[in-house]
Parts: structure tokens; C-alpha cells; sequence
DNA sequence: CTCTATCTTTACGTTTACGTCAACGTGACT
DNA sequence: AGTCACGTTGACGTAAACGTAAAGATAGAG
């Protein structure tokens, strides 16, 4: 038996989710924690398998999405899965995880641009209320 | 009239999604194109539009969220609102983008290592047919 | 004028990711 | 024994983002 163990409420707590959308996770397959009577005990592991599958929704990808990201890490599960699909599969991700990035950078620069406007607009106001004249 | 127009299927080409796709997003309010008789015509500002609202798409932003973020870049739009409230809009998208942005660069590093562990087992592999002995 | 391609509206169906009860079990106090 | 707090299993509901099929308008080619 692991050392730490975690309750539903715990994880939910901790990961600002709700049980039900940990127990939906695992009517989905994507965690099964032990058992204490019919109580549900999560392993510091699941704990994780918990935490990669809501990063993975934090950037818009789905569940299933998630799982086989997670499943790339498992080097024992790996061990029946062919060598070039993984391969291939890891440069996909990571494609798209650029265009998102890029995607993200782009709007970064657009907010840049946004907030200069708001900070003209604003010390102009202040010019106004103080009587400044500008330039 | 513009100069330039486009019909709905070379949009829905260009972008890679369906009609059905943009006529929903008509439906919601997200463009309104004009029309020549029934039938739409988009302007390269609805292009715009679009490739706006399926950036956001690809992060996982919904639709709602996507056309928030595009009306923050909207001057005319803007002199109705409030200008601390857009501020502050501002100030939580740009860090929940930054909290994507560092999910994808874990993302990344952990797709690196998967990447480094098929490079090691493709060798030892390629050591094998060939008969070299490992260090 | 017919045919074909491309558009239109209307409407019901589907998938994903949960929310929201209801009804019940269980251990710990008091 | 009563009563919380917390857990459990169904089962139905829901919002978002389209898919899909039906039925008709319209314009150009032959």
C-alpha cells in the first residue's frame, strides 16, 4: 500500500474540480483508484494522472486527448505499442503544441497593444481631471 | 461595397472547417455578413473574424470567449465600456495565456524526453541488426 | 428548358464534459 | 439510537459546437 493516499474530496479540493467530474474521469477509464470497503483511495500517481489530464483540458485538449499524451510516458505500456507510431504521434503533438503557442503569443501581442491604448486613454483622462495640457 | 468578398465555401475552404460551421457562428452572432440576394458575402473584415475566433478555438477557448477577446480590439465598440473594466478583462486573459503558455512548454519538455527514450531504443536496435557490440 | 452546382432555411441528432438530483451506505460522535 | 459528514451508485439533464438530412431557391452551361 502506497504511503499517501488522497481522498475524492481531497483532489477535488486541491485541483478546484467538483467529485463528480473525478468520478466521471473514471467512468471514462482515464483513472481507477484503489479501494477501502467501496470508499475510492488515490495514489500519489493518480494524483498526477489527475493533474496531467486538467492541464490538458487548461489548453483545449480533450479527455481522450490527455490520456494518450499521459500513455506516451509509460514506458511499460509502451512496450506493446509499435516504436514509429509513438514516434510519429510525439511529433504531432508537438506540432500542434507549437501552433498553439504561437497562437497564444499572438494574442499576448495583441493585448500588449490593447493595454497601450488603455494606458493613453487613461493619461489623458488624468491630464484632463489635472488641468495638464498636452503636448 | 468592398473590394474584395468572399463566398462561404472558399472560407470554409481556406480554414479547413465546413459551412455548417460558419452559418452557426452566424447563428450566434459571431459575424454578419452581407448578402446579394440570400446568399452570403463575407468581407476580408469577417475573414478576419473568423481567423480570429479559430485561433481561439485551437487553445480551447469557447466562442463567447473568442469574441470577447476580438471586441477588446474593437476601438469604436469599446467607447461604450468601461475602460477600468476592459483593463482588467485585459489582465486575466493575459494570465490564464500565460498559464497555457507554460502547460504547453512542460508539455514540450516531456514530449522531448519520450523523444530522447525512442532515439536510445531505436539504436540499441539498429546495434542489434548490425551486430554492433554496445559500449 | 433541363441539368448541375452552389447556395439557402429548418430542424432534429450527436458528442463531450460534466451538473443535478435521488436514494442509499457507513463511520464517528453524542 | 439519532444524526451528521462524507461517501456511494444510478439516472436524467444540460450547454457548447457542430453534424446531418430534407426541401427548396438561383444562376450558369449545354
Amino acid at each position: 500500500m502506497p504511503a499517501q493516499t488522497y481522498t475524492i474530496s481531497e483532489l477535488a479540493h486541491e485541483f478546484g474540480v467538483t467529485t463528480r467530474t473525478i468520478r466521471f474521469y473514471e467512468e471514462k477509464g482515464l483513472v481507477c483508484p484503489m479501494r477501502q470497503g467501496q470508499k475510492r483511495l488515490y495514489t500519489p500517481a493518480d494524483r498526477v494522472r489527475l493533474k496531467l489530464i486538467l492541464r490538458g483540458k487548461r489548453i483545449g485538449m480533450t479527455l481522450q486527448d490527455s490520456v494518450e499524451l499521459i500513455d506516451m510516458y509509460e514506458p511499460q505500456r509502451n512496450s506493446g505499442r509499435q516504436l514509429q507510431s509513438l514516434i510519429s504521434s510525439v511529433a504531432e503533438r508537438r506540432a500542434t503544441l507549437l501552433q498553439q503557442k504561437k497562437d497564444i503569443d499572438d494574442m499576448l501581442a495583441g493585448l500588449d497593444e490593447v493595454q497601450q491604448l488603455c494606458a493613453q486613454a487613461l493619461s489623458k483622462r488624468s491630464n484632463k481631471r489635472a488641468g495638464t495640457k498636452k503636448k
